[in-house]
DNA sequence: ATATTTGTAAACTATATATTGTACAATGTT
DNA sequence: AACATTGTACAATATATAGTTTACAAATAT
């Protein structure tokens, strides 16, 4: 267990631990929790909070935290495993379905946010402009940010069909995922 | 010019614009960067920084700052205007445009990382399998990395895939762009 | 019932990121 | 040539984010 070629495996594989924590990275995932989910990616199997707070050398808080997170993101979940008193965790095994989940998390959040605001942000210009005795260049304004809210509407809406077109799966009639040639020996 | 209605369409404008920074925040963007180019974008014309500096209330370092990185990102332009000794700055006016160069900018730069790193792990690889005397746990190990390898490049080569997807506009072709409501009163 | 183990809240500390002020080189003005 | 203006490098400060420690409630075991 403890030869060469053996911990040079392992080295091996951290590095690519930190490669997918690095992919994270550009969805502006932090770099614990990249490895986090590098680590239970490259374990296959599920792990409890103390392997985790092992592996990384952090504190279990902090993977009670991150491991949290990640299940909001829906890149983890939590399983049960009978005569195991640990919470488990898993991660998603596919690296397309963690992308496309990433992606939806961002972008409907936004989307919600954004919703929300619309109406009352509207209806707000809409009582200026109903206001009566306004300028002429006040009311040119208030025309222009109607127009303004219009475009941003749209744009809105096609993020939100952007998200389905991904969460659906058909982006990959489009974009086809790229088979990956088998290799045994 | 002071009086209330004009106030108020001046407080809803500031509104949107925090908006505008909200979108951004959804790819990573801060709060700053994203204000600065909901400002610029409002305004219509292009600004200095001291015009910013005025409008943001921070200093004109940081508007340098702001800036340059906007460029970086390719959703901010410097543009010449003959009398004009202050440099000026203008944003892409394109939502769509910015979303897709702000997708670009953030893959395209993960995708030239994890290249850069992906030989020199691969040789290591298999380095340490022509090692030769290796146990067969060891080997086995190995031939599992060598097949995560070609898991993740086939991964990369689809994000690969999916920005020019995105970058050469196929994307509004199976997600259309919806159509502003023309509005003339 | 009592004692252990587990996960997380809360308050704290450390580290990273955002922002500013000063200084200066480059360019334009008189 | 002397002077003013502009943009930015660099060091210093402030603020936000990540991580730890302690404490405790809920669940399990003895």
């Amino acid at each position: 267990m403890g030869d060469v070629s053996s911990n040079m495996v392992e080295q091996t594989k951290e590095h690519f631990i930190e490669k997918i924590a690095d992919n994270m990275r550009a969805f502006g995932i932090s770099p614990t929790l990249g490895r986090v989910l590098g680590i239970i990616y490259m374990n296959k199997e599920p792990m409890t909070l103390d392997q985790l707070s092992e592996a990384t050398g952090m504190s279990k808080t902090r993977m009670s935290q991150v491991v949290r997170e990640m299940i909001d993101l829906n890149i983890a979940d939590k399983v049960f495993e009978k005569g195991v008193r640990k919470d488990l965790y898993t991660v998603e095994q596919d690296y397309y379905q963690t992308f496309i989940s990433l992606f939806i998390s961002n972008w409907r959040q936004a989307i919600n946010k954004s919703r929300l605001f619309e109406q009352k942000w509207r209806q707000r210009i809409l009582d200026i402009k109903n206001e009566g005795s306004l300028s002429p260049d006040v009311e040119n304004e208030i025309n222009e940010l109607l127009k303004e809210t219009q475009i941003w509407l749209a744009y809105y809406d096609w993020i939100s069909r952007l998200v389905d077109f991904f969460e659906s799966g058909e982006v990959f009639k489009h974009v086809p995922k790229k088979r990956v040639p088998e290799f045994e020996e």
